[in-house]
DNA sequence: ACGCTCACG
DNA sequence: GACGTACGTGAGCGTA
């Protein structure tokens, strides 16, 4: 180890949070050339810790040094007085991708980057400057921040980076007219309007350190302010003495700040060149990587514009070998994976459990990975094959003890210099949270893989290692087998599960090496970071939340559903003159074509009758009365099989509440899917259906609410296909679709015939999706040349909307992919086939662009919404593509409307300006079906 | 395992 | 002129 930090030691403690602000607002807003990522503070950031860490003025070098960052924007000072820093803008748009990357090039730098959740930068300078100090020490802060000066004194003392000048007692006297010790209290009455601290209002720090200077402190000030001889002075002082307690609180730095890293382990080394250089070149910053690789004696790499698409030359990788890895058994080995992961900075983990429900499963073992063929596995949980008579089964010796385990990872999982990396990360992070540990920061290969592939594959692990990796990973079913005598992994021996366990951390951290630097060299890195990363924890917590459902409600509807269902068979088969089973489509074909020899054609490879819904419904019309009551028949039984029945059994038997999992990756587009179950196709189109919704409550004293982007996807289309008569309705406000119809048909928008309407509604859906007369004709039930007229007259109408359809489809064509407003990239193989298989892909590269802005901005809107609605007693806990439900407090819901609207509106912004406005609608109820 | 049907946006 | 077709999902059921 380190020796200890002691007498002759020094510590520098730079403002990471200063150091940022300072770059991004000194310099030009410069962005990456090969992907747009914006990184002008990062260059600063960069540039200003190479001349720190080159500087060598005969100020005491020092021997430890460590980068502090502001975490978040909520700390335990908002609990003391909410206002604070409450009116500081957000961080510009342009800056947030940024912040992480300062913490990548701290590292880079070798130097430790340290944050806490719920603390200031300034709360752990203090308190590391407080240690270095108690221990016998020196420190020297790195900043130019008046908040730090309280802290200057005996071993303790400010270098101003820009000016390179000492801050000492001398000069906080300049300042405040009163030593260090006595800052706080001047700051105090003097308030602060930047992090709004009230402080006595009239007061200024003048007058602040003219009154300390003459009582000596603040308390004593505050006793004795009925001797003050102005009366005004006096008087403010009486009326605020609370509120300059609470200022005083608040500027106040003080030694507890818990502290998780030891001042040992932030002993200065040196940078390593390679990995410094290879970030700086990453990030493109040319000058100051072939600066940096001068000095340092390293090669710089050539920095590429525009990096070929063929991979670069991966380093020399050991071939995964599954019996190369560790099996961890005591704590001194898993303290050594530790110390390796704090080495490194990242770490790709992985968690084997007993089942997939990452809300019943248990941990059964954790494998790490820090290197390529670097990687261990830990068992905690195995069991003994066999059950003993109980049903219970031996828990296997030699493990370690899993609550030993978690709080060993614990402080390595959650530190913000620390990189986690995983495969499929929601469901290890949900894993790990329900034992108390939020994984952050997090990196995801299936999501980058989405990020650069959708469309074109899928995202699964053993996908990506053989595609990628040119490897087959150990399947799962060699372990615990399938069908009926499947094991759970739990049951796996651990000489067997290690193996397996281990390489999947292995492989994950190649395929994260793989993936890194193709986001910026294939220009997605910002959808990366912005719209798939910031996912995970938000849909874990939604997930983990759960809604409540009323099981009573769905077994008094599944009943009546019952009954009805008899009733109609008995019908059914009284019309057929026979029993058959209605629910096959072969056997209810022939009843309908070959028995009754009604007209219908054959359909599909199968060569059997089609008795979709459509085929039923022209059935019906004719006035044959047999397919119509088994159009009403399926109607009920899909809502009792589906729904009524279904959802009860999902219920989670600890909280009583319906946890659904959310795919990131699920759709091409961008859009979530929702499984086991899905919760975003329950009933709605019909009455009947509906009422399935009351069954989704929320606790007593709370309630349901339902806020949903109105036209989200027309008002796309307006805006990327730049169509002026559609952004004018948009923007007066008037009804999208009896427009459409008054534009094509010439009516007056007053008055209009609703079929006129319905027609001209299906005409703007058929847009978007990539409308042909085939399509609109069957919609609609008009014969196909009438419908083609219609998309005929549309495009003469609206003729931007034929030219936004065909720019999409020569860019899908020429370039492989399309890509959405905010840069998601869809890839479009199979545009340029022949056949029929053309059409499709064609239509789907139109409708791409316009379904995933959609998906990019709701999603936008849910990475934000945790934050802002913070304060709210509410919980967001579903999103059906353009609605977003919460739970809430009886008292807040207006409150939590007001606020979800404004972020939901606004979260195209500040990215992408949309020239219509966003509109969304909200309800509220003890229910879904009244919320709606 | 696969196709059909149907629930949603 | 023919091919086939609205875009994106997931679940339950019947059939092979």
């Amino acid at each position: 180890m380190d020796d200890a930090f002691g007498k002759g030691c020094h510590l520098h403690l730079i403002d990471g949070s200063a150091f940022i602000f300072r770059a991004y607002h000194a310099l030009p807003p410069l962005t990456r050339k090969s992907d747009g990522l914006p990184v002008g503070a990062v260059a600063g950031f960069c540039n200003m810790l190479w001349r720190y860490v080159q500087t060598d003025d005969g100020h005491t070098a020092p021997t430890h040094a460590a980068v502090i960052f502001d975490h978040s924007s909520k700390t335990f000072r908002n609990d003391i007085y909410p206002a604070y820093k409450a009116q500081r803008p957000e961080p510009p748009e342009d800056l947030r991708p940024q912040f992480p990357l300062t913490r990548d090039a701290t590292r880079a730098f070798n130097i430790a980057c340290i944050e806490t959740q719920g603390y200031e930068a300034d709360d752990i300078i203090a308190a590391m400057a407080c240690a270095a100090r108690d221990a016998g020490g020196t420190a020297t802060i790195i900043s130019s921040d008046k908040d730090l000066m309280q802290l200057i004194g005996d071993g303790v003392d400010m270098l101003d980076p820009i000016k390179n000048k000492l801050i000492g007692r001398d000069e906080v006297f300049e300042k405040f007219g009163v030593f260090p010790d006595r800052v706080v209290d001047v700051q105090a009455l003097a308030g602060d309007p930047v992090d709004n601290v009230p402080g006595a209002p009239g007061i200024g720090i003048k007058t602040a350190a003219l009154l300390i200077q003459e009582y000596g402190d603040l308390e004593t000030l505050l006793d004795r302010a009925a001797e003050i001889k102005q009366p005004k002075r006096r008087q403010t002082l009486i009326d605020h003495a609370e509120q300059i307690r609470i200022s005083k609180r608040l500027v106040t730095l003080d030694c507890d700040t818990p502290l998780e890293v030891t001042l040992e382990s932030l002993a200065v080394q040196r940078p390593d060149a390679e990995r410094l250089v290879a970030f700086l070149s990453e990030m493109e910053f040319r000058t100051l990587t072939n600066r940096v690789a001068e000095v340092l004696g390293a090669e710089a790499p050539a920095i590429q514009a525009a990096p070929a698409s063929d991979a670069p030359a991966a380093p020399e990788q050991p071939a995964i070998d599954a019996s190369a890895y560790e099996t961890v058994t005591d704590m001194a080995a898993l303290e050594h994976w530790i110390a390796a992961i704090r080495e490194t900075g990242h770490v790709a983990i992985d968690t084997e459990t007993t089942g997939l429900d990452e809300m019943r499963a248990d941990l059964v073992g954790l494998s790490l990975a820090v290197a390529p063929g670097r990687a261990c596995y830990i068992p905690v949980g195995h069991v003994a094959g066999g059950d003993d008579l109980f049903g219970q089964s031996a828990r296997v010796e030699g493990q370690l003890d899993l609550e030993q385990v978690l709080a060993a990872l614990k402080p390595v999982l959650e530190d913000p210099g620390v990189l986690k990396i995983g495969q499929n990360m929601k469901y290890d992070w949900k894993m790990l949270a329900r034992h108390g540990i939020e994984m952050t920061p997090l990196a995801d290969t299936m999501l980058m893989s989405y990020a650069l592939n959708a469309g074109t594959h899928n995202h699964g692990m053993d996908e990506l290692a053989e595609r990628y990796l040119g490897h087959k990973c150990i399947p799962i079913k060699e372990l615990i087998g399938t069908g009926k005598s499947q094991l759970n992994f739990a049951q796996v021996a651990i000489d067997k599960a290690a193996p397996y366990a281990a390489e999947d951390a292995d492989v994950t951290l190649r395929l994260w090496q793989h993936f890194a630097p193709m986001l910026p060299a294939q220009k997605v890195s910002t959808t990366y970071h912005t719209l798939e990363r910031p996912m995970i924890p938000v849909l874990a917590q939604m997930e983990m939340a759960g809604i409540r459902i009323d099981p009573d409600v769905l077994r008094r509807m599944s009943n009546v559903f019952a009954q009805k269902m008899a009733q109609l068979e008995d019908e059914i088969h009284g019309l057929a003159g026979q029993s058959f089973n209605i629910g096959s489509p072969k056997q209810l074909g022939e009843i309908l074509f070959d028995k009754m020899g009604l007209s219908g054609g054959k359909q599909g490879k199968t060569g059997a009758f089609s008795t979709s819904a459509d085929v039923l419904e022209d059935l019906a019309a004719e006035g044959h009365d047999l397919p119509a009551r088994v159009l009403d028949w399926r109607q009920i039984a899909k809502l009792k099989s589906t729904y009524t029945d279904a959802l009860p059994t999902y219920v989670h038997p600890e909280t009583g509440r319906v946890h659904t999992s959310y795919s990131i990756t699920g759709a091409q587009t961008g859009r979530l899917s929702s499984t086991e179950p899905n919760l975003q196709n329950i009933p709605i189109r019909t009455e009947e259906g509906r009422r399935i919704r009351q069954a989704f409550i929320a606790p007593e004293g709370y309630r349901l609410v339902s806020l949903d982007y109105s036209q989200i996807e027309l008002r796309i289309l307006a805006h990327v296909a730049d169509i002026p008569a559609l952004k004018q309705a948009f923007r007066e406000g008037i009804d999208i679709h009896a427009m459409t119809a008054s534009q094509m048909f010439g009516v007056p928008v007053e008055g209009m015939d609703p079929m006129i309407r319905r027609q001209a509604k299906a005409i703007n859906f058929g847009v978007i999706y990539g409308i042909s007369g085939f399509g609109l004709s069957r919609n609609l039930r008009i014969p196909r040349a009438e419908a083609q007229a219609f998309i005929d007259t549309y495009f003469e109408r609206f003729p931007e909307i034929r030219a936004y359809m065909d720019k999409t489809v020569a860019d899908a064509k020429q370039d492989g992919y399309v890509t959405t407003l905010f840069g998601r990239r869809i890839n479009t193989p199979g545009i340029n086939q022949s056949g029929p298989a053309a059409g499709g892909a064609r239509r789907a590269a139109i409708n791409a662009p316009i379904q995933g802005a959609a998906a990019d901005i709701i999603r936008r809107a849910m990475i934000r919404m945790p934050d802002a609605i913070a304060d709210l007693p509410a919980r967001m806990l579903l999103q059906v593509h353009d609605e977003l439900v919460f739970e809430v407090r009886d008292d807040a819901a207006a409150q939590l409307i007001d606020t979800a609207r404004i972020i939901m509106e606004a979260a195209a912004e500040p990215s992408v300006r949309l020239s219509v406005p966003l509109v969304v609608d909200a309800g509220q109820g003890a229910n879904w079906a009244e919320a709606h």
